[in-house]
DNA sequence: CCCCAGCGTGCAATCGATTGCATTACACGC
DNA sequence: GCGTGTAATGCAATCGATTGCACGCTGGGG
């Protein structure tokens, strides 16, 4: 009949408390628990517990005294205990995939800006934000954070072309969502700025600006780029054209390649008096290319990039550029992952885009 | 006493495992653990633990079986209870402090690169690394990081001018590692290029150049810069020179100050062939307003960097710039601060630098 | 005067993994 | 045949917080 109850140690010596284990590697100093903080009190640790979730079982009286407590001593809950019982988790983990091949780490300022967008976000919500380098060709590093309980979601920056591995991940109900493009027969959640509107926004201003070959500048192997392809290819249709595939410079997000295509292009001889590049460093890059050409941006060729980051608005010439909606961004991707987490399936979003127009369009009078 | 070998629970009912509670706020999917490997191998968890750790007390025929199993059912442990039980945490928090009043997000692709070379270096040493976004008016938030035991120590992307501040903290013992440079009387740890040396190459550089107004354009409000300036004086010093007080630019780290300042400076009528500025970003915004001036970079104004980021390659001139090394950074800050955890005392540390040469300071020929 | 509702607290089980110690099986020597 | 050593494995306590249930106390109604 006794159950056993687990006696303790008649007389506890009140202070010591039990043989201290030696912390492993010192990788945790020895912290204030929760214990403490009932000992001192005079109370129970379950009181204490119920004292700072604001448990109204507690009277207020108690609580206050108890949460002044913990307050003087700056007690810090232990997040994994907490975590254990209550198999929760408030870690969100954030994923830039790199290139294996050359190794070569992500250098664009749209993806710090996007970081910092995430973060404010994440921080907004209480959730902590892990970031995590991930090979791009091996997403199931991706699986792992889930399965540990390392992360309870995870956000991709970019969409690359791994589509059928995101669906992959997708369909073993990893709670990831992807900035980029939506895809027929996606199974994952994309959330985007509005592709196809930000290719014609660009080319519809070029041809109003009575330009009529325009370059190109992307890869459309990459989802997010073929969109905006679309749009390119729709403002021409608007205007009864058809743009002249030899025009079309399918580049990576890489400035050296930018710049070794749109040479290609000069030297072979190819007639074009704008440039529609899918990304700001691209155009940069494209830039000084025809600077070196002796082709001056805007007099000879105009230029317009993408995503209008800082940068754009100090270059020389500023920039003419389609503005993505970066703080909006952060904010609709976590809603979208935690919707996603709690068993939502959430249809993808694309976001509104804006041409900002510059000088780099703008033909100077003189 | 029927020596049966490895008696398996009587009747165990083979899949209903215990009540199960409902998941919380479906902020975690019921997961495989331990327990259910040790069922279905016919062993207990306490074999499965040690099998998975690679202990010797283990057979090689048992540990192999148990190995195979786990990986072919894609187990993961829990990564909370393992931190809960081994007081252990493997998480590191990377800050990067931001400007309360502008409400600015540090845009400064240098950090980008760093957060890389961070990611790097603590992904091969089995850590997560937690990005955390701070006021960097009050830095509590960071001791709060530690005691919730969230991360176990920290590292500071820049040092700004926060130096008591993080003098407080290494007095509370928190373990903290500063992207920096070094201070008199300072508790806490730096790891940062050797600012005096980078200042230096770059103004002998350009003194060897034949140049003598030397415009100054950093904020040496911040100790990072403020080395960067001395290597500066020191450089003149070596050509029995004295920099012109007026050539001193006091800027932050922000483009637009840097073209409002070199346009004053321009329009003022204050002569100058030549200019250092403390980072590419700065050095951008110089160049492009020089350019609105209608002073060439660089033929009539030499222009020098700092950082090394890739864009310095591909502007127009390319940057002639001093090169951080970025690589070197992450695994540095990584091994300081791990010493840190482990109550070394680390002393701070500078690493080399290099000037890389460009066309921003070679006089065309012609 | 007794019973019971209701409030405030404490007890003890629980989350999933680790590990000191106990236990089992077997081999070997005397 | 028995004691002893060794190798392999299991038992159960433990990490720190949460929470269902039990319990003690108080006051009002019967």
């Amino acid at each position: 009949m006794t159950p056993t109850k687990r006696k303790t140690p008649a007389a506890a010596p009140p202070s010591a408390k039990a043989p201290k284990p030696q912390p492993a590697t010192g990788v945790q100093r020895e912290r204030l628990q929760m214990a403490d903080i009932a000992r001192l009190a005079g109370v129970s640790v379950a009181t204490v517990s119920r004292a700072l979730n604001g448990s109204p079982l507690i009277s207020r009286e108690t609580r206050e005294r108890i949460e002044q407590l913990a307050r003087s001593m700056k007690y810090a809950i232990n997040i994994s205990a907490k975590n254990l019982r209550l198999k929760q988790n408030r870690t969100i983990a954030v994923v830039i995939p790199y290139d294996r091949v050359s190794r070569q780490h992500i250098s664009d300022p749209f993806f710090l800006a996007m970081l910092g967008s995430l973060a404010d976000a994440l921080t907004e919500r209480g959730f902590d934000m892990l970031l995590s380098r991930v090979d791009a060709e091996s997403l199931d590093s991706v699986a792992a954070l889930i399965n540990s309980g390392t992360a309870i979601g995870v956000i991709l920056i970019g969409q690359w072309r791994h589509h059928d591995q995101l669906n992959q991940l997708a369909a073993q109900r990893m709670p990831v969502v992807v900035w980029g493009t939506q895809i027929a027969q996606q199974l994952y959640c994309t959330v985007g700025g509005d592709n196809v509107a930000g290719g014609t926004l660009a080319t519809r201003h070029l041809l109003e600006g009575g330009h009529r070959r325009i370059v190109f500048v992307g890869d459309p192997a990459l989802p997010e780029v073929a969109s905006r392809h679309r749009g390119y290819v729709d403002a021409h249709a608007a205007f009864k054209l058809r743009p002249d595939p030899k025009l079309m410079l399918a580049v990576p997000f890489d400035a050296n390649e930018a710049r070794a295509a749109i040479t290609r292009l000069c030297e072979g001889k190819i007639a074009f008096d704008a440039v529609f590049a899918c990304s700001d460093v691209l155009a940069s890059a494209v830039m000084q290319t025809l600077h070196l050409f002796g082709r001056p941006v805007p007099d000879d060729v105009v230029v317009v990039g993408y995503d209008d980051i800082e940068w754009a608005s100090h270059s020389n010439p500023p920039l003419t550029t389609v503005r993505q909606p970066i703080g909006l961004a952060g904010v609709e991707l976590v809603d979208a992952l935690l919707r996603t987490i709690d068993g939502a399936v959430v249809p993808p979003r694309s976001l509104p885009v804006e041409l900002v127009v510059r000088a780099s369009t703008q033909l100077r009078s003189g």
